[in-house]
DNA sequence: CCTACCGATCGGTAGG
DNA sequence: CCTACCGATCGGTAGG
């Protein structure tokens, strides 16, 4: 055998450190240990600790672009289509939670070029969301008087905070969390609305 | 004249960069030229990074804590004390965004200590929005089926997120702002629920 | 993947 | 608040 260790691997650990104590807050010699190994030999697997960051960060962009295109082509009402981006979302933090914390915390690390990419790529997938919304009004399911934009970033501040309190195996599973969230942004609190 | 800075100062200029580069990516020297100074000069008025980062932090979470009990104090419905709640909210947020960023972001930085005492902050708060959902759910002004816990973070996911897009002098002043929020909680974005 | 390093930068101190 | 430092740690490289 000649290497025990992927270039995957690496790429996995950093993600787990990244988000568990940010980019800064982790050296090179960290992820070697939590690999087993020593930090310069980590330089056998990548080119450089901002190259990792690029990479942990693009993987949680392109789960997100990914999950929002099959929810985009959900057929039915725009509320079905709300439900599936939701629920895509929830899935794509549930499986990838390091990714996604990288990605929604370390980006200001970046170097400018990347850090664009990076924004855009969160600009595309709130457009999803506002798309989704729009037509939810056009078709007569949602108030006349909401406003897409900022309605998409009231309904995305709730889903990128899931990964702050959200955890598997607790009382609420993935599919009682969506529900909870769409009830939550279809019908707000008050009572007596459905009467 | 003795020194041209207070220590207040230098809290002040912490809080402005730990907010935007984060604690592990601001360094003494980056803190002393923000003030003009070099970075071993800070220590005439401080006596460690880490004791910066509790004075902002510890900032934060008491102008978070004075907010809600001022919210708190409001008479009237639930309503009523929920709005205030959020109004006071984005107050924090307009007035002191540095301390608040770091409050959000920047725990983590913090020794176990310290870091127990920031998430115990960040729960107290959190009770005073608990406790006026759960009067509005005896009152009878909230759903009957709501659940306080889950839906206190959902509102604050909201309001924490606040810092991360909103920008005073913008089109949308810090009223329009509570009623936007107040709108999207209470109601939700389906039509046809207000006839 | 390790050994043996490199120059740069880190938080912090002594003394004025 | 500066000068002149300190030991420790940083990201990274050469050579095997």
């Amino acid at each position: 055998m000649t290497s025990r260790h992927t270039r995957r691997d690496v790429v996995e650990a950093a993600g787990r450190l990244f988000a568990q104590k940010g980019y800064h807050g982790t050296s090179m010699r960290d992820l070697g240990r939590e690999l087993g190994l020593l930090g310069s030999s980590l330089y056998a697997h990548i080119s450089s600790k901002e190259d990792l960051l690029v990479e942990v960060v693009d993987r949680g962009a392109a789960e997100f672009q990914e999950a929002a295109q099959k929810a985009l082509a959900t057929p039915g009402s725009a509320v079905d289509r709300l439900r599936a981006l939701v629920a895509g979302h929830v899935g794509v933090v549930l499986d990838h939670m390091d990714e996604v914390r990288t990605f929604l915390n370390e980006a200001r690390a970046l170097d400018g070029g990347h850090r664009e990419r990076v924004l855009a790529a969160r600009d595309r997938y709130e457009q999803a969301f506002r798309r989704v919304l729009a037509e939810g009004v056009e078709e007569g399911s949602f108030r006349a008087d909401l406003d897409p934009k900022l309605t998409a970033i009231f309904v995305l501040s709730i889903l990128n905070a899931l990964d702050r309190w959200y955890r598997p195996g607790g009382p609420l599973d993935a599919d009682g969390l969506v529900d909870a969230l769409m009830e939550f942004v279809l019908s707000g609190i008050l009572a007596g609305r459905r009467e």
